[in-house]
DNA sequence: TAAGGATGCGAGCTATCACTCACATTAGCA
DNA sequence: TGCTAATGTGAGTGATAGCTCGCATCCTTA
């Protein structure tokens, strides 16, 4: 009784110019995904807006979910290169500098693509889909991993739940200002706003 | 081409055990929901698990759109009067009571069906579907109200960003704690770090 | 320039979707 | 008890979804 979807593996997406084909589905993937959502989007839509054909578009993705799975991917990819970095560059860093570092990094994460962002966001959390969350996991192993090098000058006693609400918070406030108040990044105010925020909960 | 769905508007569910009927198409709605996500639901799947023909579903409810909507509200519904009724009772606390209170009463909004809320979080925001985004609209205004009548006494320059802080970070540490530690919440220990952290924050 | 693999194509398959409608059943009131 | 409006039914409709497959075209290599 109906089969699951079924899909035999597909051909490795490089050599020549089928490169093109990729990112044109990509591309057109990004593009119909940001004007419709994930349930009214559909391969024939993107295989359209891409102008390649249906039967190209299934050779290189063996499904829709896989279609949007290598999109959140390299999305994903970016913005962990950009903590990943700044991790390193913070790892010395006395406590407000690096604060105020990862706060600014995270937002510029976010304003990466932040439409596609929200679209991920609403995306149903399924097989290679669930990786969106992941993000969020690493980036709070991150700051956590920077709050044990200095546990002894800072005031919770527990740093998994205090690098949560650091990690956390950074994050909801990098969001909500990227998609919500975009003028609040012009003037500094609730950058200053965020960092006294979290320093004033982490310092004895 | 392809007219809307347009759909005659519907009977009002009002009168005798047709209110079962509606019962029964919500709850199996809930349940669809939560078990395959809003994009893999269907009508028929929640007539189906009603134990309700399918006729029936749309004598109540003109879409699928509807049906989901309906329950949405249902739910937000339940929530805000918990906030509302709090912001009553707290209207006239100090800061740290009212503070710890309305962390308590958050999480305890959160607490009604956590894994319902969170496939609202993924629903597509269309039409009547928008209205799930206003629930922390309508937080952030009271946070903002009561923070408002004490102003003199707080840090930040700028109300508006700092109850949007505010009231983001309890919403964020609520839905987090529910969905991904609830054990957090057996001891008080993370709801004494948020208070903590707002506190410090507000507090001059 | 011939051959053959890589790439591209798109009509069309099956399943499922949201939704309708002609009809059957029930319930309350005369 | 009989009549009528309210309620319930589910086979069926057209649209569209994801996806396949046989074939055309391009590109490389020899």
């Amino acid at each position: 009784m109906s089969a699951r979807p079924r899909t035999t593996t597909r051909k490795k997406p490089t050599q020549a110019r089928s490169q093109q084909t990729v990112d044109a589905l990509l591309g057109a993937t990004a593009r119909v995904l940001k004007k419709d959502g994930y349930d009214r989007m559909s391969t024939n839509k993107v295989a359209l807006a891409a102008g390649v054909s249906i039967g190209s578009l299934y050779q290189y993705f063996p499904s829709k979910e896989a279609l949007v799975a290598t999109l959140m991917e390299r999305h994903v990819d970016e913005m962990d290169a950009l903590f990943a970095q700044e991790a390193v560059r913070v790892a010395d860093m006395p406590l407000a500098q690096a604060v105020r570092a990862i706060v600014l990094r995270t937002i510029e994460a976010h304003q990466i693509d932040p439409v596609l962002h929200r679209v991920f966001e609403q995306v149903p959390r399924i097989g290679r889909l669930q990786k969106f969350d992941e993000v969020q996991e690493r980036a709070r192993v991150l700051v956590f991993l920077y709050l044990s090098a200095s546990k002894e000058k800072l005031r919770p006693k527990s740093l998994e739940v205090a690098a949560d609400l650091v990690a956390s918070t950074i994050e909801m406030v990098s969001h909500g200002a990227v998609l919500r108040h975009p003028e609040r990044l012009r003037d500094g105010v609730l950058v200053d706003e965020t960092v006294d925020l979290i320093l004033r909960y982490l310092k004895a």
